[in-house]
DNA sequence: TGAAATTATTTCGAATTCGAAATAATATAG
DNA sequence: CTATATTATTTCGAATTCGAAATAATTTCA
């Protein structure tokens, strides 16, 4: 192998689930990095903001922005933690318990039937295989 | 199977390469995107903005602001079609076909370092694994 | 202790991206 | 032929993203 092939495959691939799942996360009004986070918070719980962004992979100053719009839009809370006030511990509002718990199960269906694609060796060859190449 | 456990592993290789490449090309003034239609025009010769976009995924209109960019820099040149005037050729300059052939290897180099992870054999399955859940 | 280094987060301005509407050229159907 | 639909591309304004610098709190260690 001396071609990049393989990153044009896996840039296109990603794209592919970026966009659809972009596409159905933009009619909750969320963007994708705004859903990423909900979604760290709602299999987490609290998070600090550091936390947050090794979850959604943005820049630290995009994260900032992002947790604004979810806190404007009353789906997260922010306290500030008691032992180090340098950290500000994000969580899901009730309301954004409720959009959470009301949209999660139909999101991970729609993603599924594409992973179906594979059967679950496959699936968790391909896990391997990403995580090889992917690794710092 | 029942979580996105896979697409979470997608995505953070997808980024770790991003992130390389994208750093990489920014220290020649080019955004990722920009470099990617560099890419295309470098291997295929002149395209239209249609076929380019194609290749760089993004939107149409942001094309368009990146195709600005690169003519600005001197690094394409644009000329409208013979036939159908609507269509509109890219292709580089020598100043851009100079930079990537400057370039293009160092950088095909650096990313088969982490490509060359995996065996040959190993390669082919990930194009493949991503091929079946990357089609539309 | 207390100055210097480190860590957590935000602010700022600029760059990139998007979707929707606009423009312009070509193709098609009546 | 000509009105209509389709295709290729750009424009526009708004949203998102970034990197670098700023702020603020904590830790380190001389």
């Amino acid at each position: 192998m001396t071609d990049l092939k393989t990153i044009t495959i896996l840039f296109r691939a990603t794209n592919t689930l970026t966009q659809e799942i972009a596409h159905q996360v933009n009619e909750l009004g969320l963007s994708l990095s705004s859903f990423m986070a909900c979604e760290a918070l709602y299999h987490k719980g609290p998070l600090s903001v550091a936390q947050l962004q090794s979850k959604v992979l943005i820049a630290n100053s995009s994260l900032s922005y992002v947790i604004e719009q979810l806190k404007e839009k009353g789906i997260i809370d922010i306290n500030h933690d008691e032992n180090d006030k340098r950290i500000r511990l994000c969580s899901l509002t009730q309301r954004g318990q409720n959009m959470m718990s009301a949209v999660y199960e139909k999101h991970v269906s729609a993603q599924r039937v594409r992973l179906d694609r594979l059967t679950p060796h496959e699936e968790i060859l391909l896990q391997h295989l990403l995580k090889k190449i992917g690794l710092d």
